[in-house]
DNA sequence: TGACATTAGGCGAACGTTCGCCCGAACGTT
DNA sequence: AACGTTCGGGCGAACGTTCGCCTAATGTCA
């Protein structure tokens, strides 16, 4: 079966071929008549119209470009997934897709591979997740002026497009919630330092301490990566503690070092939510069947892949920007380990 | 800045643009001082080939196409997300990209979005995941002709391309497995009737007590969906029978679901590994830092990512293609839990 | 030295669209 | 009746490549 272009609907149909696109782009007199006769014809003829030849001309491409990232510690990234499914069905709406490719992060060489993307105009532009203070692919990405829009914030003086749900606030709920519970000494299970999101966060634990006139204990925050095992070691470090010289609450930066946290906890027989309280951060589904259930904060995912999206698409468009920075507001979700 | 075409660098170099060509794409006669200059002419100038006026010069787009999903219960899919890293990659390794748009699979509806893209000369051809017995995707392909791969099998008689796992050997090493340790109540959480994969899972579980002739007990096979909660709820049912009614082993066709079982165990105050046995499947990270770890099957990811880009790409280039469906074989990996 | 093969590179054409301009017919206006 | 407008549709050109053919110059061999 040869392919089908527009001159065989042309043909078919008794005009033009340019004609013919006039009616495909909707644009142009053409008589009610010949119109529809047309459509008929590319409906009979099952004709489609040649991406890259349509790209080629009118000089766009009509893709979002996305680096897929290995997660580093092999942790699952409930809220990417769910991030990237709203980002496309956004962008699908727009007439967008999305190119995915990789990009190796361990060395800030790969970096370039943006621009190439850019410049062989194979996509219009991109959508970062997952960003960090001083993060190399906005840095680069602003250098070379190509447009992206980002879920994540990164340095505070850097002028670009971001979308971001607010940790401080995230943390700052969790602990006035375990604060109005009675507890006195919490501690903190957060990731290394160097961690946007990280840092956020524990502002707001701190905050909240403060605010409530509670001393901050460095010996009570403990930096680990992002997985169970982390969580179950912290908690373990805590329990090994004199009495009176241990949180009896432990906020987590995430639900899967909290999971962590929880089991060793079980394990060590403590009765979680009575003894001690354990929240967590994201309210992954497991969240709520856990046991005790975990006390944790949601985040508004839908609306970020959402603005990321449109943020990219104004840039994209050259149309003014509304608003660069747009921070969302999570909530707390209480359940049992609290 | 205007944009930099092949005629640039012609210009620069001082030859015809289609000489240029020539050299950047490695092929006819050029004297090497020429070839020089050209290479010489294109790093100055910073020239970058337009993809679209390629791809429609040689028909061709260099992208793979791939249904994102959202997944259907919430569950994680590490399985999934790792399988898409691996695909990713070996395609970019070939000079393609991935394409990623969405499908309604709720009505069969959605499907004609695959020729669509196919037909609008977008993508080359597709991956598809997650497959299930009458696969509307897979039986739509295949009658259009459409060039794809599939990670996961379909009906029997389907003649198409695919790789997948042996999930019916995955689930008799699990039981010879607790069949050794001295088990002969075995029960089995598992996904509903309609599950592709979890039928074979099935047979397999079949397979090894029929082989060690013990009893089959429609009883002991609950079926649900995939997560925690399933999980809980069936190892509760099994909890709630006569003690001699009930299993002392119980497999479950995913980590999700066995972490579930995990849980409740737990929380009744069993001692897992001990006084029950629990198994899983995927090893997913969390798999060995739960308390008791969990024995559970690892499959072989990295490999079916390649040989499924590879066997697309083989459809694609119309090579002979080697094997048409490739079956791979999991892993027990033995822990506390059993 | 003449016939022929090889090499370097030029040139026209094509891939399948969209865009802007042009033209003729029909119509309305003064 | 002459003129200006509007409408329907045609036409050439261009987007940036690659491909195949052609030609002139050079080299090779009898």
């Amino acid at each position: 079966m040869a392919r089908i272009t527009i001159k065989d609907v042309a043909a078919r149909a008794g005009v033009s071929y340019q004609t013919v696109s006039k009616v495909l782009n909707h644009q142009g007199n053409v008589s009610p008549e010949t119109e529809a006769r047309i459509w008929e014809a590319v409906q009979e003829s099952g004709y489609r119209p040649n991406v890259s030849a349509r790209n080629l001309r009118t000089q766009s491409s009509n893709l979002i470009g996305y680096a897929w990232q290995r997660s580093l510690d092999d942790s699952p990234r409930p809220i990417l997934d769910q991030f990237l499914y709203d980002a496309i069905s956004t962008a699908e709406q727009h007439g967008y897709h999305l190119l995915t490719f990789l990009v190796d992060l361990k060395d800030a060489a790969g970096v370039p591979i943006y621009k190439e993307l850019y410049d062989r105009r194979q996509v219009e532009g991109f959508i970062l997740a997952d960003t960090n203070h001083n993060d190399p692919r906005i840095a680069y990405l602003m250098e070379q002026d190509i447009p992206f829009a980002s879920f994540g914030r990164a340095n505070d003086d850097w002028d670009f497009c971001w979308v971001d749900i607010d940790g401080r606030h995230g943390l700052r709920i969790v602990v006035d919630h375990l604060i109005e519970q009675g507890h006195r000494q919490i501690g903190l299970l957060t990731w290394p330092e160097g961690s946007e999101a990280g840092a956020y966060r524990e502002e707001g634990f701190v905050d909240s301490l403060r605010n409530a006139g509670l001393e901050v204990r460095p010996d009570w925050i403990l930096r680990g990566t992002n997985t169970v095992q982390f969580g179950a070691e912290g908690m373990q470090h805590f329990r090994a503690r004199p009495y009176d010289e241990r949180p009896t609450a432990v906020a987590c930066v995430s639900d899967v070092i909290a999971i962590g946290a929880l089991n060793d906890a079980n394990a060590a027989g403590l009765c979680v939510g009575q003894d001690i309280a354990i929240t967590g951060y994201d309210d992954i589904p497991m969240a709520q069947y856990l046991t005790p259930s975990l006390t944790t904060v949601r985040q508004p995912i839908v609306a970020v892949g959402q603005r990321v999206v449109d943020l990219l698409l104004q840039q994209i468009r050259e149309e003014p920007i509304t608003e660069k920075g747009i921070l969302l507001k999570p909530e707390l979700i209480i359940r049992e380990s609290s």
